[in-house]
DNA sequence: CCCACTTTGTGCACCGGTTCACAAAGGGAC
DNA sequence: GTCCCTTTGTGAACCGGTGCACAAAGTGGG
């Protein structure tokens, strides 16, 4: 098979492209478990939760992986992917702030899958420092730099108190990295070349309640009241 | 002061806009602590982290708020916004789920700030159930009907494994809930008229590691290499 | 009252991304 | 080999969103 090395490939993805390979990665992965040899790019859409036009611009970002009137090998294209977003290599992933997200991060299985490892938690309270917890030690926000160093952490989870984000985030910025999982509910501002993505439930709530106001709105001229609620529609 | 009820106000306010008033709330709220009266488009702009013509379109699909050479008051704008986005009502909310990621999500505190009351933990571990947790005992899972219907439950966050996801959805669904913040790593089929909103903190990960992947290997051909291999779970 | 200055609100060109629809490519039957 | 069927890969129209640039609107000073 020939790969094309053309302006498709290793030329910029989309960045909504990648966003959605993780996706396709997941499903590929259920399929793989399940025996699947092959699948169509309207079978891995539907899995998906996607078009299947898109589906197929999508993996033509990459390069021609599938065979017209067959579809897609299942291994050889989660290698692809897997290959595409880095997850060959192994990321050493820190994460500042242990109180209840952060604990949480740091158990969460599902959260960190193949190709990253938990290298470090790290907090400035002292009553957690020393603290043992997914089978690691808590350590002072002090040896922060020295840990970043000494591991090759190349990506941080910041779940610390909003007060405390930016300042940490321009401590690991010096210390070299760039690629940062904020979960402060804080725009933090950081020099050109470091990437930052957030994850902020609050704002995530408030664009739940918005829809639900419109809803509620549109049928009851105002918001649904406890004791009042229709009985469950059968679906 | 007149206000307009043209097309603009009251017709579909574009989802990317609903996205970014939470974060032009945030800003104002640390304005009005600090005192300030009005703002101009450009201040509020950069504290929020976005472009000023943006921020002012934004806010024409409100309605025209702001005063011509002046800026905007900050009172009347947070009253605006918080307005619009439901926030001046009392939403409860039924988490679902009560691991780490449960317990952490019933604990923060920025998480329920304005307008939301977590009214509900349920899970189906008879080992959890009973736990008191910020204030709530967490309830079985087969009372969910119950509760939902019984506190006027209208948003339910999804804490289950992926497994069950799935499962309780349609239920909250069944019984009435058409709104869904959800966690599980799984994609949820939804009937029409229901608004899901994901939080997937592996999908983050990839992401963050596609980027980091495409700068190490322009410098280094590489990824940095640790000096000390960390005692860390591979998870 | 008039002029200079500030800041909003928006028309318009542009851009990334989505979707449709179909030609091209491969497989299998005979 | 030929024909038919399936499915990919993509050209092109479309769509929502962004950002520039400016006219309109309001303030304050003299």
């Amino acid at each position: 098979m020939i790969r094309r090395l053309s302006q498709a490939r290793e030329r910029g993805i989309p960045e909504a492209t990648v966003a959605r390979l993780p996706l396709y990665l997941r499903a590929l992965n259920g399929m793989a478990e399940r025996g699947l040899a092959t699948v169509s790019s309207e079978d891995l859409a539907v899995a998906a939760g996607v078009n299947s036009a898109k589906l197929r611009k999508d993996l033509s970002h990459l390069g021609s992986y599938g065979t017209r009137g067959v579809g897609y090998d299942v291994e050889y294209l989660i290698y692809q992917i897997s290959r595409e977003l880095g997850l060959t290599q192994d990321w050493a992933v820190a994460i500042v702030g242990v109180g209840n997200l952060g604990r949480a991060l740091a158990n969460y299985g599902g959260f960190v899958s193949r190709g990253f490892r938990v290298a470090a938690l790290l907090d400035a309270d002292p009553e957690v420092v020393g603290d043992h917890i997914a089978g690691l030690s808590v350590e002072h926000i002090d040896e922060l730099e020295a840990v970043i160093r000494r591991r090759g952490v190349s990506i941080v989870v910041l779940a610390t108190p909003a007060a405390a984000a930016q300042q940490v985030a321009d401590r690991v910025i010096a210390a070299g990295v760039t690629s940062i999982l904020n979960f402060a509910p804080v725009v933090l501002a950081v020099p050109e070349g470091v990437d930052i993505r957030k994850v902020d439930l609050s704002i995530e709530l408030q664009i739940l309640a918005f829809h639900e106001q419109r809803k509620t709105d549109r049928m009851t001229g105002g918001p649904a009241m406890a004791e009042e609620w229709p009985e469950a529609v059968d679906l």
